[in-house]
Formats: C-alpha cells, structure tokens, sequence
DNA sequence: AAGGCGGGGGT
DNA sequence: ACCCCAGCCTT
C-alpha cells in the first residue's frame, strides 16, 4: 500500500496505522515494512543530517573494538553526558583488554563507583578474562562468539560488531524504539514480543551494505537529538517528510508508555561507627542492590521518635556485626531515589563500645581510616551519600575504593 | 513475560 | 516532580 503524503512518496508503515485503528492486522507479520525506494531516501537524508550533527565522543576518536566495548557496556541505560568522565578513567586505568583482564575486580568496580548496575563491571573484568583465555586477548569478530560474552546481549552485539568491525548488524534501543515506532506508526505496545520482532526487522531492513555501524549511530543520534519522548523537534527531522506519525501529528502517543506507579516511601539509617579514628564498612549481600559492594551498616528504619531509632540503631548494628555501639550524634538526612523507591536516608554516627577489646574481623568487615573514605566520595543526586563500594568477594585485599560519610556538621 | 538492577540528565 | 536513558539477566 503506497501513501503519498505532500509531495513525497510514502510506505507500506502508514498502513499499519489504518489497519491497526480498524484492529484487523496482527502486527507480529512483519511484511510491512518500507519499499527500497523510501529505505534508500531515508538512509541518504539520515547520512547527511549525521554528517552534519553527530556529536564529538571519546570512544567515536577511534573503532579500537575494545573502547567500543567499554562504552557500549557503560552506556547501557546511561545516558552519553553521564558516561564519558567514567569512560576516559576507564580506558586510563585499563587501556587494552589483557589490562583489564589482570586487574582485581575491585579496581575495576572502584572505577565503576557512581555509575549504576554494578554487574555490568563484573561481567566486563569476567569477559576480559576469556577474551584472554579464547580469544588472544581480542574482541572476538564472530558473533557467536561475541554473543556469548557476559553482559553482551542482542543490541551490544550489534553495536560493537557494525561499529568496530563494519558488520551487517542491526540494533535496537531505546532511541530506535522510539524512532523505528514513530517511522512505522507503530502504535501499539512496543514492548511486546510481537513489536520487538516487528521493530528488529525494520532495524535490519533498514541497514544500508556499508558503514552500518554509522548508520547505526546515526540512528540513535535521531532519536535522542530529534526525536524525542515528548516535543520531538520534527521541523529539524532529515525524516520529517517520511513519517507517518508526524504526518498524522501523533507524536505524543506514539510509541506508547507504560505510566509508572509512584515510588515506594522508604526510611533507612547508616551509622558511622567509630573506633580508634576508624570507621566500620560492611560487606553487603551478595543479592539486591549494590550486592557485595561495601558500605556502612545500613538498615529500614521503623522508628519514628528519636529515642526509639537510636535504640533500634544499637540493636541493629549488634544484628549486624555482633557488638555494642554508643550513639553519638544524628549526621544528617539525605533523600534520593533508588528505582522504586524514594529512600530518606538518616545517618547517625556512633562509636564502638569496648575500646579495650578487639572486635573480631570477619570478612565482611572493615575497618577504615578517614583519608580512605574521604578519597572517592559516592555522589548520588548531587550529594555525598556515606556509602562505599567495591571488593570482590573473601579476596582478602585491602578496601581500594571507598565513600564518605555526609559532611553536615550535626 | 516480568522484575530487578542505579544513578543522573532534562524539562 | 516527573519521565527517561546506547540493556542484560534471572525467574
């Protein structure tokens, strides 16, 4: 079904939009996608408007297929702004893959500390490792291959093969999602097995024969710089006149969202506790959030009236680590959002009990000096959070990486 | 198929 | 205050 829309030409998509209104067409056929002739114009306004707008990035200086790697892996639901300090650490520290591959996993999640999905820097010192061991400490070119390393899944495959090695490959994510849905007037759920299926294929359809991996990023450049979730900047669209939805000004419904119920309200405290100018972190569980890292002890608060939340402060940390601490002082309250959850957090400061007695040291726990907290603060929303990260599991190696305590003066 | 995993940018 | 982000993995 060809559509015409102004003076252009237009594509079999536009059909899924009638069809889809009437619910006579099961989007899961994927036999509806666009004509050569609308692929090519596309893929020629596409070029020309990247050439023009693709923005500077560290790891777009060079198509090393391990800095590809490296940013692929950190810009997994991290937008570019957030990623590229952590980049540049990154590739100092470990600037090949046997690099990396030799370093403890607590230096490499030392370098992650801030970031977010913590396992993504496991997996990537995990995947350096057989890269070392199977692949002679390269990339591997074989997507098989590729696919099967940790923390590679369909669109990082993708990503690093066309970028890096000019493979054929297609992607899809959250900007192409969008951008592919709103090329389609795709308006139903994309996030359903049958959409996915639908927006892969057009990804793929739309690959040019060479320099996929431009085009790929010239895609998702599109999408967050001109097609955005709301107010997409059509005017500036190399694709104005090829798009379904604009043409049908449906923009703000296409693709369709899921609302979000509102965050859980949740009260923690951490506790500072202090002993001989040092200062207790506890390893934390190996599952939930920042599993293995370290951090204060930390705990859901019940209480409400002071007197009880320092009670259930001591009793906590006597849960936690099987001795006695004095409150001291109440730090300070920070908010911030985790997710779900929309956490006040209190920190309390309190010192060990018994001077005179050595606390057992289990492996979980550390006892720090305050230089070594102060030297990589975790900032979360803008604000010093006591918490620390970092350590691999019973390695027995001194705490590298380290947060600090809020600074208030009460 | 759904839920967990983090933190911050942009409006 | 809210939405969203160069996804992956487990259940």
């Amino acid at each position: 079904m060809m559509f015409r829309i102004g003076d252009e030409l237009y594509h079999v998509a536009h059909g899924i939009l009638m069809a889809k209104q009437d619910r006579r067409i099961d989007t899961s056929h994927t036999d509806v996608l666009p004509t050569s002739e609308w692929k090519r114009t596309f893929r020629r306004r596409l070029i020309g408007w990247y050439r023009r707008h693709a923005r500077e990035m560290p790891w777009r200086e060079t198509r090393d297929p391990y800095r590809v790697w490296v940013s692929e892996i950190m810009l997994q639901q991290t937008q570019v702004a957030t990623v590229v300090p952590y980049f540049e650490r990154f590739i100092a520290a470990f600037p090949d893959i046997p690099a990396l591959a030799a370093a403890r996993e607590d230096e490499v999640l030392r370098l992650w500390e801030g970031l977010g999905y913590y396992r993504r820097a496991r997996q990537m010192h995990k995947a350096a490792g057989v890269m070392v061991e199977k692949h002679d400490g390269r990339f591997p070119r074989d997507a098989n291959s590729a696919g099967q390393l940790p923390g590679v899944g369909r669109y990082t495959l993708g990503a690093i093969l066309s970028i890096a090695f000019d493979a054929r490959q297609p992607i899809l994510e959250a900007n192409t999602v969008r951008l592919l849905s709103r090329l389609l007037a795709f308006d139903g759920d994309p996030t359903r097995a049958d959409a996915q299926r639908l927006l892969w294929a057009m990804a793929e359809a739309l690959l040019p024969r060479r320099e996929a991996g431009r085009f790929n990023q010239a895609l998702m450049e599109l999408g967050s710089q001109i097609c955005l979730p709301r107010g997409p900047r059509c005017e500036d669209c190399p694709a104005m006149t090829l798009c379904p939805t604009r043409a049908a000004g449906r923009q703000e419904e296409i693709p369709r969202t899921k609302k979000k119920p509102p965050p859980e309200e949740v009260r923690e405290a951490a506790v500072v506790v202090r002993r001989r100018g040092k200062v207790l972190l506890l390893r934390r569980d190996n599952a939930g959030r920042w599993a293995g890292l370290w951090d204060f002890p930390r705990f859901e608060l019940s209480s409400q009236r002071a007197d009880a939340v320092q009670r259930e402060l001591v009793e906590k940390v006597r849960q936690m680590t099987g001795f006695s601490v004095q409150p001291e002082a109440k730090l300070t309250t920070i908010k911030h959002s985790v997710t779900r959850f929309r956490i006040t957090l209190e920190c309390h400061e309190a010192r060990y009990l018994r001077q005179d007695v050595e606390p057992q040291n289990r492996p979980e726990m550390r006892w720090l000096l305050p230089e070594e907290l102060e030297a990589f603060p975790l900032s979360v929303s803008g604000r010093k959070l006591g918490c620390l990260l970092v350590e691999g599991i019973g390695s027995g190696a001194p705490v590298s990486g380290s947060a600090k305590r809020s600074s208030a003066k009460t």
